[in-house]
DNA sequence: TCAGCTGCTGGTCCCCTTCA
DNA sequence: TGAAGGGGACCAGCAGCTGA
């Protein structure tokens, strides 16, 4: 590895704090050149400088290095200086205000760029806003406008007070339920269409219609109590298929059907209601009576003296008019 | 084996809430 | 304010389980 001194600078507070520096500049064996510098500070007068504990600052500690080897600039003199014609001169003004118009050309659009992108950006997000305040009006009038249907629907559902049962289990169609709300309703009638996908089926075997049927009766139930023209229906059923209270305790709290205690109510009204029916035809035309025996079997697994199998008898009646049949009054 | 306990069910009563 | 409905409390009957 060969050693070259390659020179250096002093500021003036290096001058007067008295320091020498010795730099070198290394150059391997592959060419590759490597900068040391080694410093080493002269005690000499053994009277340090008053500005020695003050921080170093760049305008003290500057130096620079010069490469001894490089190529030195030629002098501008009178002697190198190139003769310009002032044709040239001519040319070198026209292309450096060419240049120039250029340049500012270029800056004029890269300002007309960043303006446009700006400016879409800000439409974007005016655009991004309306369309929210869109979004909200609508769900906002969509949500006033199914209120309001829905107000009209369930008075259109609540029976009157007293209704009979009889009347009430007559009258009751889920058809009936899906056309009053189309008509009542025809927002919210919509939306469950196209929520539960009845519009677009076309299955035979599964009518998405009584679901949405079945989906309204509930709500109605939901926000009115006395609208349970569904479940005083459903009630009746589930009394005639054996539902155990359980059961009806779980099926009123979905609203499918009326409490265990309101569907007995019901029974015995509708009982009531028609036995009253039955005194007022055998009064006014002539009937005929059908009766037949009813055997109830109550088992038990596991008879006792005090606990065995047994059968309820009873007996049944069945009164038919008879229309066309001279009755004496 | 059996008395006592527990759970389920049906029924009734009463209080509270909602609505017209 | 009355009607309608929900729901809790309570009772009775029945059946299954358990420990003495």
């Amino acid at each position: 590895m060969d050693m070259y001194t390659i020179g250096r600078t002093f500021s003036s507070s290096d001058i007067t704090s008295k320091r020498k520096f010795t730099t070198r500049a290394f150059v391997d064996d592959r060419g590759a050149s490597v900068e040391h510098l080694s410093t080493s500070i002269s005690m000499s007068g053994s009277k340090r400088a008053h500005d020695e504990n003050l921080p170093a600052t760049p305008q003290n500690r500057s130096f620079t290095f010069v490469d001894g080897f490089a190529p030195k600039k030629p002098r501008l003199s009178a002697k190198n200086a190139r003769q310009f014609t002032s044709q040239e001169i001519q040319n070198i003004q026209r292309d450096r205000e060419a240049q120039r118009l250029t340049q500012a050309r270029e800056k004029e659009e890269l300002v007309a760029r960043k303006k446009e992108e700006l400016d879409v950006e800000q439409l974007r997000v005016v655009w991004q806003s309306i369309r929210d305040m869109a979004i909200d009006w609508a769900l906002s009038t969509t949500a006033e406008r199914i209120e309001s249907e829905w107000k009209v629907l369930v008075r259109e559902f609540q029976p009157g007070q007293g209704a009979p049962i009889t009347d009430i289990l007559a009258r009751f169609s889920l058809q009936r339920v899906l056309a009053q709300t189309q008509v009542l309703a025809p927002t919210l009638y919509d939306l469950l269409q196209r929520v539960s996908g009845s519009h677009e089926s076309t299955s035979v075997h599964k009518d998405r219609n009584l679901i949405v049927a079945t989906t309204i009766c509930m709500l109605v139930k939901s926000r009115n109590d006395h609208a349970s023209e569904f479940q005083t229906t459903t009630c009746m059923y589930f009394l005639a298929c054996g539902a155990s209270r359980s059961l009806f305790d779980v099926l009123n709290h979905a609203g499918l059907t009326l409490s265990y205690t309101q569907a007995v109510a019901k029974l015995k009204q509708l009982g009531a209601e028609r036995l009253e029916e039955m005194h007022t035809v055998s009064h006014t035309q002539a009937v005929m009576i059908i009766w037949d025996n009813l055997n109830i079997a109550f088992n038990v697994t596991e008879q006792r003296h005090d606990s065995k199998a047994h059968f309820d008898n009873g007996t049944t009646a069945t009164l038919i008019p008879l229309f066309g049949v001279e009755f004496p009054t």
